[in-house]
DNA sequence: TAAATTTTGTACCACTCGGTACGAATCTAA
DNA sequence: TTAGATTCGTACCGAGTGGTACAAAATTTA
């Protein structure tokens, strides 16, 4: 199924796929956080070696990395997609109803990856920390801009303020995280999830 | 200042005291959680050294165990203090404001110890984990229990549902913990909780 | 004083951690 | 066939982990 580029690499070629390995290390992080994750567990779950981790993917943090683009890119891709909503209203319910479904997904661990990596980090890996810190900001300037421009647009009352609306919705997002770790079903996450969107505009 | 009790125990008296020796124990686990936490983390914050640590207080979960109990009769007090408030609004605000006061308190981290504790745990330490979904579980079932009496004093409308509205003052608690510990201050939470209340009855 | 009891500090245990050195194996290019 | 390049597997590194054995020290009871 792979197109063949120009020149095949020389050496020996690899014996493993670089993007399933990639998935297989996803779940091991995403199942222990950061922290719970030892190099064992990832070369036993990706099918590869030590050294070959290393020369693949760098060491841990460098893998973890890697490992958070390729959950934004699939499993936390509903966030880009509720941004792209015509109206706020339709882009916090798809905001919360794709969150409700990936925590509440049986076959992914229920917790959200950003919000359980790392919290419980000790200082020694505060650059982790940071890193999860700087992405989930991220993506509440994403949501804000959006509901900034759902004001302009008359979408949102006058006196709605983007900013304290995104910080209450990601708030929410992360106690729905909190809430499936500990156990919750689906149908009570999306009990929750209509009773926050009560505290919403109109 | 102690009242020394009928009988001296026999033996080699304490060197330490047990009660001061917890609360620096606390503030360790606060700190960098229950993984993040080493025993020579521990017994150099304590200033005790290793046997004395086992014989006082046991292995490191059950060291953890009473630390928690600590943390419930004291930072956390508040949760209790809110429950015996007149009407239902008024315990959710309170729950809400005692949670903002404690997670943006200069002198403790900005952070939930239940929360932040052990949501990144391998499956090793299942049993903490378990031990802190327990004690959450818990306090939301005492703010349902709260609730339900609201209800019947018709402090809450007929149609209110208590465990639902429980959840989502459990949930948006978990979220400002998780706010708080990604650098939000206290009037960025102060606003949160202001936006979560619109949800609430009436 | 002497025995009994408890705590203290040192020094250690087996184990796991993240990370790497190195030679054998497998490929391309000449 | 040979030389060069790259990966693979084994075997290892020092450091840190949670936990403990043991003898010296400090106290009460007899």
């Amino acid at each position: 199924m792979k197109v063949k580029k120009s020149i095949a690499p020389m050496g020996r070629p690899r014996a493993f796929d670089v993007d399933e390995a990639l998935d297989r290390a996803l779940q091991v992080f995403w199942r222990k956080g950061y922290q719970g994750t030892s190099l064992s567990d990832l070369t036993r779950a990706m099918g590869i070696n030590r050294p070959s981790l290393y020369a693949a993917f760098g060491d841990k943090q460098s893998l973890f990395r890697k490992v958070l683009d390729r959950y934004a890119d699939g499993p936390a891709a509903y966030v880009r997609e509720a941004l792209n909503k015509p109206t706020a209203r339709a882009v916090v319910e798809r905001l919360l109803g794709g969150a409700i479904d990936l925590l509440s997904d049986p076959r992914t661990p229920q917790g959200c990856l950003t919000v359980q990596g790392a919290l419980s980090c000790g200082e020694a890996i505060d650059a982790v920390r940071q890193e999860l810190n700087t992405r989930r900001a991220a993506g509440e300037a994403a949501i804000r801009e959006r509901f900034e421009r759902a004001k302009a647009e008359g979408d949102l009352p006058k006196d709605a303020n983007p900013g304290d609306l995104a910080r209450y919705v990601a708030t929410v997002m992360h106690g729905l995280s909190v809430q499936a770790a500990g156990g919750a079903s689906r149908a009570e996450l999306r009990r929750i999830a209509r009773t926050a969107l009560r505290a919403w505009p109109q």
